[in-house]
DNA sequence: ATAATACATTCCCATATAGGAATACGTCAA
DNA sequence: TTGACGTATTCCTATATGGGAATGTATTAT
């Protein structure tokens, strides 16, 4: 079985950085296509499609004007994503100073060099 | 370009459902992978995949036990996710009130059918 | 040593991209 | 109507899965 689809939810719509960019532009207000397009810098034809995996996970409106289309983040739709990482809160709270006093003495980089293994 | 690896941050990573569930079960006290195995119902190998996606995340940390392998949920590495989505938390706020007046009178289902274009 | 236990990795494969290029569609202006 | 404008979709392609099956590796027990 492949991956899911980006359309399958929130989460792994949001997985791909342009759709948080996109998001985070049409939280304040509903924009254009073509502002999006001239803002994060993006080909029109990859905006569009973007918009449409955003839209599929309901996670902005949509509303014509003319021949414009007005999208706008829908937050609600982001909400099961907050709720979801707020459950571990507590836990990082409670980690940071057992997590600390290692980290300043080990003073390691980057998560896991993936060294299970020693063999060759 | 195809879709970023899982492997590539954290948003990616909790986009699979069964890794949730996994970083869920080690949120509370660490524990070896037989464990994780017998409780989600899965496939060791298929977990002992899911893991090593944790692990270049930095999501689990790993500490050998005899030939245990004890895994935690490294709640720190699930921040960025809590804090993307918290920005978000006003606008639903605002929404609320706007939106149920809507959703009240047409009882939607589901975010959108897709229908941009009528012409077929 | 040898076997058993607990995990990790590799191989194979169907599927879902994301970007680029080209093109189709819907709406408004002249 | 015809053309222009703003968007959406299709086609093509390289790549990254995630599951299943088989196998490799580290560690402890006998």
């Amino acid at each position: 079985m492949p991956r899911a689809a980006t359309t399958s939810d929130a989460f792994n719509a949001v997985a791909e950085p342009r759709r948080r960019e996109i998001l985070n532009f049409l939280a304040l207000q509903e924009r254009p296509v073509g502002d999006i397009v001239d803002s994060l810098n993006l080909e029109q034809p990859s905006v569009s499609k973007h918009l449409r995996v955003l839209r599929q996970t309901g996670l902005v409106n949509v509303r014509r004007d003319g021949r414009r289309m007005l999208y706008r983040t829908n937050a609600e739709a982001i909400r099961p994503l907050y709720e979801w990482t707020s459950t571990f809160e507590r836990f990082w709270r409670h980690q940071l100073s057992r997590i600390k006093k290692r980290a300043e003495a080990k003073e390691d980089d980057g998560p896991e060099s993936d060294p299970i293994y020693k063999g060759e």
